[in-house]
DNA sequence: GCTGAAAGTGTTCCCAC
DNA sequence: GTGGGAACACTTTCAGC
């Protein structure tokens, strides 16, 4: 990774509409190079998309929280993540090493929403569940 | 929040770099029709700006952790997340319920790096560490 | 690998409904 | 609030260095 491409993955991070031709500007080069530069980036899977941040209380998702599982047949084989992937609800599946096995982020209505996903996450994939309920983010 | 603005907001998800045209063709809504919504959308705050969604492992950041924190001193100000704000490699900041008052997500390029990071977190917080390490992201 | 120009698209603003 | 048209900006491709 050379550092003009550094620079260009920067500068998309903090604003991902950002156009070829400012992104030129803004490191002295031709909107062409910055094109090719950008494609080449998308091709080798180094950027691998853009996504509109949303503020999840707009959308009436004012709580987050984070969901530690444990598997509660242990011999069982370990196909969580495919088991829960279709709850929508769910932003992150992280494997993790540490008491739990998995780390799952949630954002949901009500502390009444949360309490049916986490009925839901235990009947779909056997496990035991911890949650840490997130109070506010200072920064994302 | 209108059932097209939702539809807008999910489809920006998905792809920050959609065009106005393509939404519209998407939604069945002329042009300036979406580009108005987006625009409200966006003076709402509901969409809160766009990124580049990248690969870490190729931008040589393999190495994911989770790390809770706990104040050593419980009865100073809790300025916490002002004192490590300038630290690079922490992507979030979480204030949780929990045995722990915060969690980080932190973005590192070895175990040496993690350790150095550890250090520099606690020498700027003065707080007490708690980390678990990301063996992989089934998805985020 | 970079530049500059040309053609095709998309964006943005304004007006009519 | 929605749709259409025109001016402008951006994207994308290509030849030349």
């Amino acid at each position: 990774m050379e550092d003009l491409d550094r620079r260009i993955v920067d500068l998309l991070r903090a604003d991902g509409r950002m156009s070829y031709t400012d992104l030129g500007k803004a490191m002295g080069l031709s909107t062409s190079a910055v094109h090719q530069r950008v494609r080449r980036l998308e091709e080798r899977g180094v950027l691998k998309g853009y996504a509109a941040i949303v503020d999840y209380t707009a959308l009436d998702l004012p709580l987050t929280a984070f969901i530690s599982i444990s598997p509660l047949d242990p011999a069982a084989p370990d196909d969580i993540p495919d088991r829960i992937r279709h709850i929508t609800e769910l932003d992150a599946c992280h494997s993790v090493a540490g008491e739990e096995n998995y780390i799952l982020k949630a954002r949901v209505r009500t502390p009444g929403d949360l309490e049916t996903l986490l009925a839901r996450i235990r009947a779909a994939a056997n496990v035991a569940t911890r949650t840490t309920v997130v109070l506010s983010t200072p920064w994302e």
